[in-house]
DNA sequence: GACAGTCTTCACGACTTCTTGACGGCGCTG
DNA sequence: CAGCGCCGTCAAGAAGTCGTGAAGACTGTC
């Protein structure tokens, strides 16, 4: 759930943002004062914050500062002020966009979602480690622990695509059905050959001691296991 | 330099923009229709795009939806329409930002800057360096290092684009889709053969032994990785 | 119109990866 | 204990991919 802070003294259009806001689906937090919004934005990690220019005791503007000097939270900043060199000072400022009031909720909400929509595809893959290799799913690569230092491990495409899939669904049983058609595609009622001889060269890459393997486990009948 | 792509079917808005632009230092291509705007994209990848929305021929919305397909670049929507539903139909479709005509030159700069700021990779590091060249990501250069001092490396435009996205995503590895789209774009089910006829072309201007690559890494049948 | 720079296309050899089939080990069942 | 199914291993050939050089197309400049 997206996670909007809005920022504003005015009680009324706390109400109205909420109001709306949480309607769409959004988690809101409240602040009413420029060091609230700082405090918040530390504590709650908001996807989002809409900030009115005109708050009491600190500037709408310190507060775009304070956060850019630490955050890249998008900023999408209300205001009364139409003047074009307020609009110019909050962007430059680090603002993300600017919305004069009186405004549409729905254009609001609009630009909000484009805010969003913007910071939001940086999605981190996970790096599944273990103690005797290291998958990196976002580099596609494989490291092996060795005394030595880690040692990158070149997989071939088939390989390291049976290898993703396992370490995406870690801890659970993976069906050779599964693998078969997430690895050769939907045409194929391939037999699961090819299954066994991709996992043994898998695991002659990384496992300790291939012939017992400790992290690539058969579950005879059924599948296929990384634990 | 940032490059702007303005899209624009009135002259007088293309000459103020281009002017405009120009005058602070941006790098301006300019586009009369949205055939125009889609295949500069590709050609020229800007850094940003400019779009009206009232366009002959290929609606402005359209433009928009396209570009989003495959690309990420920033786009800044012009509109004479002030209809709150036509701001959420362009911020909706993927627009970056709205602004209504008649705009103010210096509001639409400080927006044009939030976008590029935004979309500037979070990079740490705008140089990237290795033991025998360096990458300068800003500056559009490449310097290669021998014992009489570093020298300036001449690469083509596509060899550029394939270099700057393997450096970006240095140590990632990079599918040939991915490269063929960014470089090539979308409408392209190029071959692959591009992107081994330019990679070797980039390994020779870079490479101490360009036949055995030690920075530009090919992966077999998955793409390629700068180490 | 010649020219330089760039991009595309193609064919070939070298190399990597995949498939396929055979064989033996293991556990289970009748 | 023999038969059966399932699995891991190996090796060889098939299929595919990559690097390379060279030729032609295309572009903008002089």
């Amino acid at each position: 759930m997206t996670r909007v802070l809005v920022v504003d003294d005015e009680p009324q259009i706390r109400r109205a943002l909420s109001t709306n806001l949480r309607a769409r689906g959004y988690d809101v937090e409240l602040a009413e004062s420029g060091e609230e919004a700082l405090q918040l934005v530390v504590d709650r990690h908001p996807d989002v914050v809409v900030l009115d220019l005109g708050l009491p005791g600190v500037d709408g503007l310190e507060v775009v500062r304070s956060l850019r000097t630490w955050s890249r939270v998008p900023i999408v900043v209300l205001s009364v002020r139409e003047a074009e060199r307020d609009k110019v000072a909050a962007l430059d400022a680090g603002a993300d966009d600017y919305v004069t009031k009186p405004f549409g909720m729905s254009e609001l909400l609009a630009r909000l979602r484009a805010a969003v929509r913007r910071s939001a595809p940086a999605v981190d893959e996970p790096v599944v480690d273990t103690a005797d290799f290291c998958v990196d799913l976002a580099a596609k690569q494989v490291r092996r622990h060795t005394p030595d230092g880690d040692v990158e491990v070149h997989l071939t495409p088939t390989e390291w695509s049976l290898l993703e899939l396992l370490a995406r669904r870690r801890g659970r049983l993976v069906s050779q059905a599964d693998l078969l058609l997430e690895v050769w595609g939907p045409a194929n009622e391939r037999s699961s050959d090819h299954l066994r001889v991709h996992m043994a060269a898998i695991r002659r890459k990384l496992e300790p001691d291939p012939s017992r393997p400790r992290w690539l486990v058969t579950e005879p009948g059924m599948g296929y296991r990384f634990v």
